[in-house]
DNA sequence: AGGGCAACCCGGACGC
DNA sequence: TGCGTCCGGGTTGCCC
C-alpha cells in the first residue's frame, strides 16, 4: 500500500534520527520477514551503523558501515515507527532495531519483508525496475521513448514497476485523474499533448504528496504532525458516489486490469 | 504480450 | 463488546 510518496517520507524523517547510530539489539518476532536464520540476522546487525538511506520504487535501503544493505519493502500494510517502546503504536512488531534511547519498529510485515543483502545482491533485486519518475535525469522524451514501446491501459501502464517505479493503485489514479485521462485509454493511442499532460500530472501528484507527508494514518514519531496530510488532498481515489472536484459529476470505482479504479466517467477522457 | 488469476499473509471490516 | 468469514493489496509466477 505505501508508494513512492509514503517511502520518501520515510526516509526523509529517518535519515533525520537512525544515521551513523549503532544497532545496540535486534528483535525478531517474525522469522519469515527476514531472509537469514535469525541468530545470524541478529548476529550480522548488532553493532552495524546506518550510513545512509536510499529510496528506490517503493523499497527502502539501510545502506550499513560494512557496505551490506538491509532492503525493505512494506507490500500491504506495513509501516513503520521511530521511538520509544511506550509510545510505539499497540500492533505487532515484526522486526525491531534497538538504538539503546530509541528504536525502529517494524509494523504489519505480512508479506512484507527485511532482507540483509550484499551490494549485488540488492542490484540484482532492483535490476527490473523502471526509472525514478521525479528523478532530474527523467525527461518528458524519456518518458514519451518508454511510452512507445508498451501497450495495455493506462491503469495498468502506470502501476508497471518496470515502466516506471514507485506508482500504486492509489497514485495511478490520481495522476490519471490530474491528467483527465480516463484510465481505461490504450497507452498506443495518447496523443502527445495527452503524454504531456500525463507526465507533467505524475511529477506533479507525486510531488505534492511527498510535501503532504503522504497518506499513512500512522505517524512516524511522536509529535509527527505531517504524516498523513496527503490522505486529504486525494480527489478521486476511493471516492467512489462522492462529485467529480473538477466537473462535479459522480465518481465512480471500477475494475480495470483486476485494479480497483477510481474515476471521474465524465471529465476524464 | 497483455490480461486473468492464484499465492503469499493477516488486520480489519462485516455479518451474525 | 463476541466469533467466524472474507477481503484487500503489491508482487511474482503461471496460464491462456
Amino acid at each position: 500500500m505505501p508508494e513512492l510518496p509514503e517511502m520518501e517520507h520515510y526516509k526523509l524523517v529517518l535519515e533525520k534520527r537512525v544515521i551513523n547510530k549503532p544497532i545496540s539489539e535486534v528483535l525478531i518476532n517474525r522469522p519469515k520477514s527476514v531472509n537469514l536464520d535469525t541468530s545470524l540476522f541478529e548476529k550480522k546487525l548488532k553493532g552495524q551503523e546506518i550510513e545512509a538511506i536510499e529510496r528506490r520504487a517503493k523499497f527502502l535501503a539501510f545502506h550499513l558501515k560494512n557496505k551490506e544493505v538491509l532492503l525493505l519493502h512494506l507490500m500491504l500494510g506495513g509501516k513503520l515507527y521511530y521511538g520509544t517502546e511506550e509510545t510505539s503504536p499497540d500492533h505487532e512488531k515484526q522486526v525491531i532495531l534497538d538504538f539503546g534511547d530509541n528504536a525502529l519498529f517494524f509494523i504489519g510485515l505480512r508479506l512484507g519483508y527485511l532482507h540483509l543483502l550484499t551490494q549485488n545482491e540488492l542490484e540484482k533485486e532492483w535490476a527490473n525496475l523502471g526509472p525514478e519518475p521525479l528523478s532530474p535525469n527523467f525527461t518528458e522524451t524519456d518518458f514519451l521513448d518508454r511510452l512507445k514501446q508498451k501497450r495495455g491501459k493506462l491503469k495498468a501502464v502506470l502501476v508497471d514497476q518496470s515502466f516506471v517505479a514507485g506508482i500504486g493503485n492509489r497514485y495511478s489514479d490520481e495522476i490519471n485523474f490530474a491528467a483527465a485521462l480516463s484510465p481505461k485509454r490504450e497507452v498506443s493511442g495518447l496523443a502527445s499533448n495527452e503524454v504531456s499532460s500525463l507526465f507533467s500530472a505524475l511529477r506533479q501528484v507525486l510531488t505534492h504528496a511527498i510535501e503532504a507527508g503522504g497518506y499513512l494514518d500512522l505517524p512516524v514519531f511522536e509529535g509527527d504532525v505531517l504524516t498523513g496530510g496527503a490522505e486529504r488532498t486525494m480527489k478521486v481515489h476511493r471516492r467512489a458516489g462522492h462529485p467529480c472536484p473538477r466537473c462535479g459529476a459522480t465518481i465512480i470505482e471500477e475494475k480495470i486490469t483486476s485494479k480497483k479504479t477510481s474515476f471521474c466517467p465524465n471529465c476524464q477522457h
